[in-house]
Parts: C-alpha cells; structure tokens; sequence
DNA sequence: ACACTTTTTTAGAATCATTATAAACTACAT
DNA sequence: ATGTAGTTTATAATGATTCTAAAAAAGTGT
C-alpha cells in the first residue's frame, strides 16, 4: 500500500480506516482545502464502509500533527484544513465563504522587522478578505 | 456622554448596557484583544449592574459589523476580537496562547499579485505564529 | 406627561462543532 | 497464538454561540 510505509515512518499504525482517508486527501490532482464535514461526506462517497465521525476528527488531528495537513486560520464556527501543506496564502471570497489559494509567486515577499526574545517564527500567513 | 453620539450616527440607540459595554472597550489607554468569556469576566469586574451574556455577544457583533471592533482570523474554539480597528496583524504565541500586535512598521509592504475578477481586496491580515 | 411603536435586553432553551468515554477491536512484537 | 498498546466506535458530554419570546427601555408624536 502506498501510504503504509508513510503512516508506519509517523509513528501512525497503517489502520484501514487511515489508509483510507488517506487516498481521500491524498489521492488527488489538486490539494483541497476542507472542514471535518466536508470531508466526512466525501468518505462517505468515496469509501463502501463506514468510517465513523470521531475517528474522521482524531485521524485529522493525528495528520495535522504530524504536517500532513494544515490548518487555515480563519474565522468561521467550523475549522478549515488544508491538503496543501507548502507555505502559501488564501483569498477567502466573503460572499461566497470560499478559500482560493495563493500561490506562492503570487505573493511578494513578506518582511516581518520585529522579533520577540526567545520566540522563533514558525509560520507566517496570509488571510486577503475578498468582497464585490 | 462620551459614546451616545457615536452610537446613534451608527443607527444604535445608545442604551445604559452599550454604553457600559462602550467604557469597558474603549476608555482603555491602550487597545486589546479579547474572547467574549473574557470581557464578560471584565465587564463583572467594572460595572455595577449585570449584562446578560445574549447582550455582550449582540453589541458585540453590532459593534463589528460597524467597524468599533475586528474579528482575529485565528484557529481557536473561541472568536477573538480585537479593539484595534486599524490595519495591522498579529504574532500569536502557540505556547501561551496569546495574540501580540505587528505594528504595521514592524511588517514590510505587501504585494498581492493575483486579482480576482469582480472581486477587491476588503483586507489583508497576517498571522505570525510564534515557536520555542 | 402619556400613548404607541420599535428596538433592545434578558433568561433560558436550542444548536452544533468538537471532545471525552469506555468498551470492542486490531496491529504487531514476542 | 498471546499479550499489550494503539485504534475505532457509538454515544454522551461539553461549550461557544444563536435563538426565542416576553419584559423593559428608547424614541416619537401628541
């Protein structure tokens, strides 16, 4: 299996149910980015079995721990992840409550002058509100 | 009073609670962030009389939807606000748990590249997550 | 001041995402 | 095959937020 080897090297034990969810999130052209029930639905459609709600949430949490997914600062009562775990930005589309990626390139570099003692910085994002 | 005017320009009668709620935002020497549980611990603590919870969480959205008060983009069970309505961004301490100010000289121009038809930019808000 | 309309406040109930629980199940080392 | 530590599961619990509908207050005209 392509993800046993992955999930075994986290530390993760290769269960069906991550497998599984692995070829949901993983198995795609495109990165995606996704709240637990959008994700639950698209197992549902993808998957013959069962995969129940709580394990959806701790393999999630698992995955994130351990990078494989992000999640998306953003605020909404849902929480939003992301497959697209390179450093990037998003467009969030006000109207329509829509992520849309920000490539890289797409953004100038960006120069954080102020430094807190003993602090090092882990992550820097980007949030563009988009409205009409 | 200091507010009444203020809240009626903004089509908001200027009730006794408002007004309270008013003080405990603004009459501040410097701006902050806040959960609603933690200024309705500091609205106990400075006012006499009670407000309800149903009322911080209205005039508190009232106020953000006229602009007094900005929502944090940030993962985190609880909504953060900030009474700084100015443009600027945040580090957050993942250790603490705690939201710094970025200057807005602390943080280089930004250049978002990328337009999206029929869209504009509402705004642009960094988030700088702080490690060990 | 009074009557009337509209807005606001309020306590408590309802909602809904997320987390906890604890029993059954599974992976894996010995 | 056996033991044990890690997982899954259904369900209950939690907790932030929103809803409800009745009471109170604010605004308006008289």
């Amino acid at each position: 299996m392509k993800y046993t080897e992955k999930l075994r090297n986290s530390g993760l034990r290769p269960t069906k149910q991550r497998l599984q969810i692995c070829e949901v999130l993983f198995d795609t052209e495109k990165t995606f980015h996704f709240t637990i029930n959008e994700l639950s639905l698209k197992i549902k459609k993808q998957i013959d079995n069962k995969i129940s709600l709580a394990t959806i949430y701790n393999t999630v949490h698992a995955f994130e721990k351990k990078g494989y997914l992000k999640q998306i600062p953003i605020n909404s009562n849902e929480t939003y992840f992301d497959t697209n775990v390179c450093d990037h930005h998003h467009f969030y589309d006000l109207k329509k409550e829509k992520l849309i990626d920000l490539e890289n390139a797409d953004v100038g570099p960006i120069d954080i002058k102020r430094k807190i003692d003993g602090k090092k910085i882990k992550s820097v994002e980007i949030l563009v509100k988009l409205e009409d």
